[in-house]
DNA sequence: TTATATTGTCTCTATTTGATACAATAATAA
DNA sequence: TTATTATTGTATCAAATAGAGACAATATAA
């Protein structure tokens, strides 16, 4: 639930946002043979968030999750799923927000709109690692890659989005072979195994995986790749939309 | 949207609920072969909705959606899922709300909680047709079953809502047997087949069927059903638990 | 030229799915 | 009592899919 937004007056208010009502996004990204997912921290704090963000009065839900993935990677037309809805009153722990709202020098008021409760929906994001700027905001210090065998001690219920976000991407893993959003347009057949392997957590029978994928017909084969290997260059294959 | 929530002061003012926060609940139903859900129709205003509702302010998410659930249906423990959170902003349409209340005889001032812009979280109930004792609430004259291919018109999105809740159910179908919370807890073979039908519309084949759901090790077969008919008599099946 | 690591294809088998045949049977009609 | 009828449950084909491994092709290094 970290915030994405720094108009000054309205933004301290809450008066530009919908309120009880926010998002978190687990962005994942495929680096050295790992999946990751980007993770803020707060200013002198020792907390740390998944990116997220509040709506606009007048702006819709998806933009709004949209608009804070931009902010925050540089990237649009992110592939981007809703993952689940966590409504529960536990999840409101005002003293937390109070802690951050302290250290970024702002008024903790007992009324503050941030000591509110909040619904959140929680979405998931794939991205191609390599394309992405990251960015903090002005609330955290912060905001980088961990690998999912690496989160940190989310505030929150955040370890438990992460969760249901990977739970989610397991899933719908087939459907148009959404793996192949976190490579490059081009990519080879060992990195969109690696990518499932990661995913799933666990090892893919390599030559019945290519099958799978080849008879899919999604995928179309573009020219070989040399990278000066001592062995078979493997074809570039992409996605076909 | 409809309301469930009867209490007279607060709720006028909407002071005991999350503003910005609504549930709709597309819940189905088997009956005569068919799939159907319930829909609520207010008074004088020609408008039909899905029941939904609001959260209280120290009322879980969740626990809100079957509070609904169980003000319409008279059920407890019914099977749930969330299903989508539809929070575009072309869905806010206070002249709608302000029409619901006006034939209510509230006060329809501009300020009215109702009138706001509301995120709504759309989930999908199972439940077992006969078991159910219909109430509407004080803003509707009635709350009924329509067959899926006979829904009307609904206000706002809630078509719309409907079409998604039908989208994920389908793609849930497999997983431990949704089909049998549609069913008492005893019922045979074609009872579950036709329940698939009716989810997926369109038919399925019969020995191939029972084979699936056999080997599924889900069920559990008792005593045969004796009902006079000219027939062998069909094998009684229950869900395992 | 040979060796090496990896890639792409093929094959063999096992499993799952689709389609059909057929025996079992509860009530009814003869 | 016996034959008839509409189903139900099981078995058995073939076709498609998935798992496991063999092997040839090949880009570079030795």
């Amino acid at each position: 639930m970290a915030k994405q937004k720094d108009n000054p007056a309205e933004y301290k208010r809450g008066e530009s946002y919908l309120t009880h009502v926010a998002f978190d996004s687990v962005v994942f990204g495929f680096s050295g043979e790992k999946l990751k997912i980007l993770v803020m921290e707060y200013h002198n704090t020792g907390l740390f968030a998944l990116p997220g963000g509040f709506v606009g009065l007048k702006e819709n839900l998806n933009a709004a999750v949209r608009r804070g993935l931009k902010e925050r990677t540089g990237l649009s037309n992110i592939y981007l799923e809703q993952c689940y809805v966590f409504g529960d009153v536990k999840r409101h722990q005002p003293e937390v927000l109070r802690k951050i709202i302290k250290e970024n020098g702002l008024a903790a008021d007992d009324k503050h709109w941030l000591l509110d409760r909040f619904i959140s929906v929680a979405y998931y994001a794939l991205i191609n690692y390599s394309k992405v700027k990251l960015q903090p905001d002005s609330l955290s210090d912060s905001c980088e890659w961990y690998a999912l065998d690496a989160v940190p001690k989310l505030m929150l219920d955040h370890n438990l989005i992460v969760q249901k976000a990977l739970e989610t991407l397991r899933k719908n893993l087939d459907e148009k072979l959404l793996g192949t959003n976190l490579l490059p347009l081009q990519f080879t057949m060992k990195q969109l195994q690696q990518v499932y392997e990661a995913i799933l957590d666990e090892k893919v029978h390599r030559t019945n995986f290519q099958r799978r994928m080849l008879t899919s017909g999604l995928l179309i084969r573009n020219e070989k790749q040399f990278l000066g290997k001592a062995h078979k260059a493997p074809y570039l294959y992409q996605f076909i939309k």
